[in-house]
DNA sequence: GTCTATAGTCTGATAGAC
DNA sequence: GTCTATCAGACTATAGAC
């Protein structure tokens, strides 16, 4: 069972040129407001053979999110307890801030998801990350405890970070409709690092 | 022309009934991944009876993308510029919170459409929205000048203010996930204060 | 004003030729 | 593997009885 046959180079091409339509087209519209058509004509390719290779709209959706999860927790799970409190929470902050830059289309995916009450990634809200989550927080309360930081309530500041950052890719449209900019992204991560590390700076 | 007829008792009820059961379902599935037939069981009433008020689907969505847009500019119109800088600033934060805790479905409705590209109020993002924006920025940037706060991009304190407020309204689901507390809202006001105290103070 | 019935379109998914 | 043709159900909106 699950006999893991190799995929041709087609087959590959093929479902990767799918999953990157299908991240444009749900990241804006959500799982509901997507349609296969959509997907399909964004991939370049029929409807009955985008379902040629995945069973169902659902299967496409839950690939993406699944894909989606590790990278999505790597740069907090990189935050390390043994090195210096201020710079691994600064460098915490902009490894997600580069994400946004990097991937907007995955943390709209992933807003559109939440917004819509986590239907379908709930389990993984309240397991995986709640876990990690717990763990980091605790490692940040130590150091708060320690004197290396200052006092600061460890769960709101990693809300703030997911906050602040993500905010540049899922506002993306408004942010550029009032700065009239081209690229955000320099000036919000000076701002950024300014804020934190005045927060934190004992 | 537009004779504004006054609408009857059960005319203005029946209509607040759709415009709420609109508002709970839009601000979840977006415009798109809305149907009327939600909308209509959320209300109480029969799909026809649904369009006997409003004439079309769109015509929902944009009566309560306009009604919000007053409500939803409204907390930065209030900030003062002959008032004390530090608290003028902070009072916003607080009626930017106030307004996640008690009105969060208009917080998300607002996220939903400008994750799909904002088509529908994108006018009103580089018009009104711009020009509240431009202002209250040069009401900030003098405030910086005049050493009242501390040197700051007003663009981005002000969209980082809206980032973590809305944050709370919007990524409710996963922010409650991650607590299991039950209200995460005075903590988080506690927790933002201290932020903006530590960002600002001279 | 509210209902049932239904028109006309869109959507997810399948059948079967090539 | 990819296509055309198509089905069954869902969707917005309208017609018309009451």
């Amino acid at each position: 069972m699950n006999e893991m046959k190799p995929l041709t180079r087609i087959q590959r091409k093929n479902r990767e040129a799918i999953l990157g339509a299908a991240l444009e087209v749900f990241s804006q519209y959500g799982f509901r407001g997507s349609t296969l058509d959509q997907i399909a004509q964004a991939a370049g390719l029929s409807k009955p053979n985008l379902l040629y290779y995945f069973p169902s709209k659902d299967a496409i959706h839950a690939q993406l999110l699944e894909s989606l999860l590790k990278t999505w927790l790597d740069p907090l799970y990189k935050m390390d307890p043994d090195g210096e409190p201020l710079d691994e929470i600064m460098g915490y902050v902009q490894r997600k801030l580069e994400m946004s830059r990097d991937y907007p289309r995955e943390s709209r995916l992933f807003a559109n998801e939440i917004l819509q009450g986590a239907p379908r990634i709930h389990d993984a809200l309240t397991g995986e990350l709640k876990t990690l989550v717990d763990e980091k927080a605790a490692v940040i309360a130590d150091w708060s405890k320690a004197g290396k930081i200052a006092p600061v309530d460890p769960y709101h500041l990693i809300f703030s970070i997911w906050a602040l950052t993500q905010h540049y890719a899922d506002f993306d449209v408004q942010v550029r409709a009032v700065l009239d900019a081209d690229d955000p992204f320099p000036a919000a991560g000076t701002y950024i690092d300014t804020l934190f590390t005045r927060l934190l700076s004992v």
